[in-house]
DNA sequence: TTAGACAGACAGACTTGTCTGTTTAATGAT
DNA sequence: ATCATTAAACAGACAAGTCTGTCTGTCTAA
């Protein structure tokens, strides 16, 4: 391979990151307090500090930029996940405790707004949108996860109360986020433990 | 009271009411399709065939008409729910499969897209504009509704797990927009029968 | 030298909300 | 029974600001 080649493909790589990972990490912070369509594109190059042009070479629209960083969330959420599961399973909990630790300690996290992807699904409002066709896949992927937790510890027959859990999960986001309140995750563990018990 | 006061305000409200009413009608049905961000005003008084300032007369910005609709759908789930409910009970059904059953029919209907209140609190993404406000209040009547519905059949110790069947369906609630089908009102019921047991 | 980033003007469509003037319908008076 | 009055509704132009997306030209760094 040409050297010279691969030399250019790195700076540029290395330059167009630079840029566009300050685009997308100043993006998802907006959108998800403010919404996807309450912030616009003037705002975001503004605060990432980039111009126009450069936000529109790398994306070649909003909705595509929506959907790169939804793709950045999921990845930084699921790892999020797992790092803060493992830790709390390293403290002795139970598999489904540290699943539940995890998402109490979100939920009372500074800023928390609920789950991004589900609210960029209602702002959206197109189920054709690939932001909203993306989110989808992320839920089938977060109620996978959930599902390995609970077959970890109860085994492949508990794979059915894995459903169910995920959907407590789910309703414990949304009511925490109108409640303004972490207590629906403990409401929601309590009722996962019961569900799990009757295996 | 001068008689000509009373019939002025009569007449007044009479013909108020039904323009305004056509603007409410048309605005829920808009909001709740295609989003209260993505819909304008110009789009609801082509709709609602209505001139400008006379939705302007009867509400003051498109904030209040969103809070408006909220409140007008408000009502109108109530009564729905209420009816679905005393219905299936009508047919055999306990009051908790009556509930999921009205909840799987909602589900299964024509242009569902969720739930309005949580949709419309993640589209306004703002927890002091006051259609956030009341959609926590219509969430806070709903799980009321679950509440009373359980302490119905299983009696007042029940009400723990009224809190759970409600994150049950909520979780339902999102779970089967992003999947596009009615699957989870299914796994919703069986697990709050389950949790219902044991009480 | 060259590719990317920066800066900012600009187009064109769209937004909410205001304003003016006309039409409609119901009422009270003749 | 007809006519004048009056309040609401209709119709649509308009202001002021927003939005996304394009374009041009300069700067920077390898």
């Amino acid at each position: 391979i040409d050297r010279s080649v691969y030399v250019r493909v790195m700076k540029t790589t290395k330059r167009k990151s630079e840029a566009r990972q300050r685009i997308i990490e100043t993006a998802e912070m907006l959108f998800y307090a403010e919404g996807v369509r309450t912030v616009g594109i003037d705002r975001v190059i503004a605060e990432s500090k980039v111009a126009k042009m450069t936000l529109y070479n790398h994306f070649k629209s909003k909705d595509e930029l929506i959907l790169e960083v939804l793709k950045y969330r999921d990845h930084k959420i699921n790892a999020i996940f797992d790092a803060d599961i493992t830790f709390f399973k390293s403290e002795g909990m139970t598999p489904i405790r540290a699943l539940f630790a995890t998402i109490k300690k979100w939920f009372d996290g500074e800023g928390f707004r609920g789950c991004a992807f589900l609210n960029a699904s209602a702002e959206l409002a197109d189920a054709n949108h690939p932001g909203f066709i993306f989110s989808a896949e992320h839920k089938n992927a977060f109620r996978k996860l959930i599902t390995d937790i609970v077959v970890e510890t109860n085994g492949p027959e508990a794979e059915g109360v894995a459903q169910a859990i995920s959907l407590l999960v789910e309703g414990a986001i949304v009511t925490a986020v109108l409640q303004k309140s972490s207590d629906a995750a403990d409401v929601a563990l309590a009722a996962a433990e019961t569900l799990l018990q009757s295996v």
